[in-house]
DNA sequence: GAGGCTTTTGACAATGGTTCTCATTTCAGA
DNA sequence: TCTGAAATGAGAACCATTGTCAAAAGCCTC
């Protein structure tokens, strides 16, 4: 490193406005937008190749950090403990995931929510967060 | 993707009887008692080594996942995908865990698993499993 | 519209946790 | 004690993910 840092644009928030548009980020968005499943970063990254997108894996995997932290999309670990993300409403909520198909309901759940909540000031935690996936074999693949 | 994994031996049940106690497993499982809270099979291994137990690293890694297939510990992911056990009670719980000092609570919830249930059923999913881990900093670290 | 400055990208090397390989050792039972 | 199966150890192999850094692309100002 050479030089101070000077604070990015110092207008635009660190959040989600402050990126900047490409044809890559749209890409990736796109066919997260398209397939409406949990998706592997390299999945993803062979998806956009097939598709005739050129996208570097380093990018694929950096704007889906990005997106990921924006809130835009939703990302979870696989039980094998990959990472794979998905296009999301928006807001907190939690998914029901069949494992043979990879199906996806979205499930909201106040019920946990305060649940949590309670259990963390019970026993002193703060600044808590949860994950909470359901993993199944939705209707269809199970008959 | 690695494939269906062959049942091993087909005359040994997978399950917990099956496997021979040596010096190895024992120490793997003394180190995990001892440490109350969840670490890594890298970590393990290093304590392990400074104990003075000679253990391969493959080894660890072997005996922590029979384990966590017997129900005899907990397995879970950090955020950052890696995989952390740890010697818990037996049956169904969650945890609520310091992110700053790791320090691990055990937490019961009727009221969430009724509602995982009820959520599965409600769209059709069966033979349904969930994970439940909340994350935070407890009252020591947090002050 | 050009210039300047910063962000983003891409190709590839490097990491790091985890798994595989296989020769060797250890165990249980006959 | 003998014997075959299971477990171990050392290190290579894997593979998702991250780091590097020069080149390309955006945005802003003049």
């Amino acid at each position: 490193m050479t030089g101070v840092q000077e604070r990015p644009t110092a207008l635009t928030e660190p959040g989600e406005g402050a990126r900047r548009p490409t044809r890559q980020r749209a890409a990736v968005a796109a066919v997260l937008a398209d397939t409406g499943e949990f998706r592997s970063a390299q999945e993803l990254h062979a998806l956009l190749r097939e598709a005739g997108d050129k996208v570097g894996l380093a990018t694929v995997y950096r704007n889906l950090q990005a997106m990921a932290a924006d809130g835009e999309i939703d990302m979870l670990r696989t039980d094998e403990g990959e990472a794979v993300y998905r296009a999301c409403s928006t807001g907190h909520h939690h998914h029901l995931v069949c494992r043979v198909c990879g199906r996806t309901v979205e499930v909201e759940g106040p019920t946990v929510e305060a649940w949590a909540t309670k259990v963390s000031s019970q026993h002193g935690f703060t600044d808590v967060h949860h994950t909470l996936e359901i993993f199944g074999t939705c209707a269809d693949c199970s008959r």
